[in-house]
DNA sequence: GAGGAATGTGAACGCTGAACACATAATTGC
DNA sequence: GCAATTATGTGTTCAGCGTTCACATTCCTC
């Protein structure tokens, strides 16, 4: 197709992409109307053919980055190994690996983390992708299933685990991590912890100075 | 004092008030600075002589609304009646009661928890105020020197308490709770968890149905 | 091929934070 | 007690933001 062309073509997809690359390096903070429609090649009121206004553009990238989060804990969960003749150690490992993931995705890519949850108040609500949200409960079911976690802990263990493991990210986000705690001993104790909470054992592989 | 005078007396804290009561409606993006001039009486231009501009304004507003949620954490733990026989039970009640009360701050002031917690990585470490962290770090002290709390625990205690209660908060501030959860089986169910997650015991009054 | 729908342009408008020269009040020094 | 200096507030101006509107261009359908 000709590279120059009145019509785009795909402006929609490209604004979003454009606004996920901007989110990625500057944060809620650089989803700019001016800005995505110059990174697409468009005037600034091009956008308005595909986006009501601004907030429905930094809306759909919101959630693109929730989308990119709910991946990478899908993609930690596969890679995990399963242990012959013991299925429940298995999905404990699983449970350990999404909430990292969570917590590596807040790392890795902070401003984007900052942009999958900057919706103040106004969401609407999270039942909308293959959310965190899912992945955590599917792995919670699993652990049911094999018996790890008790069926009387099953409905608080997802708020138990998702608030622990979003909180442990956010406050590295922020960098709020005081002296003299390090990242990683502070991700280790978060999933320690809410193993405790739970009551589940804890694999040999996750062991920590305590 | 006059009222009418050209020179307003203390334009610096009227204008951190003014920061505070627009952030309490509007959170962050009410932080404007021809809104809080106007306020506090005064032109535009007024605000930089008493900050360097917007951005220090905003900040110093976030830290006055982060002392506010230390202060509603010490009162909460002020209130906590000491049981005769029993010193560690107070302790652990004191524990509870400061987690509450920072989800409650979260919740009675969604806006101005929003605001303190607004810094995106420039922050300046949060050793600087009254803070929170040392509210709860003096809690979890005296969880052992009542014996209730092992040493060998007490140094990720913080990390698992403060992510648990923290990252909570941000899920109701966000209404991320997704149903059929309500509030407040989800701050019992958090609380509780950090009890479950440093070994300590379960006071009667905190008993939920599990 | 004509006509209408879809999509993009360019010039506005009101808003924002910021910068500047200037005006006024408070304070200091003699 | 008065002049000079400093501190503080005003009014104007500027660039950049999201948004709107009349208009241009291309695509699709009949």
């Amino acid at each position: 197709m000709p590279v120059d062309r009145y019509h785009h073509g795909n402006l929609h997809a490209a604004l979003l992409q454009a606004g996920l690359n901007a989110a990625r390096v500057g944060g809620p903070a650089a989803l700019q109307l001016r800005e995505l429609a110059a990174a697409s090649g468009v005037s600034p009121s091009a956008v308005y053919r595909h986006f009501p206004d601004m907030a429905h553009l930094s809306a759909e990238v919101s959630r693109s980055a929730r989308e990119a989060l709910a991946k990478a804990m899908l993609n930690a969960a596969a890679t995990v190994v399963e242990e012959p003749g013991d299925a429940g150690i298995g999905a404990i490992r699983r449970l350990h690996a999404i909430g990292r993931a969570y917590i590596d995705f807040a790392e890795r890519e902070p401003q984007l983390f900052d942009t999958a949850f900057m919706t103040a108040g106004a969401a609407p609500s999270c039942a909308d992708d293959p959310s965190a949200w899912e992945v955590l409960n599917a792995a919670l079911d699993a652990l049911v299933t094999t018996g790890e976690l008790h069926a009387s802990r099953r409905h608080e263990a997802p708020l138990i685990a998702w608030s622990a493991v979003h909180g442990m990210s956010g406050v590295l986000v922020r960098k709020m991590l005081p002296e003299p705690y390090r990242p990683d001993e502070a991700i280790s104790a978060t999933l320690a912890g809410v193993r405790d909470a739970l009551h589940l054992r804890h694999p040999p592989e996750f062991a920590v100075a305590r």
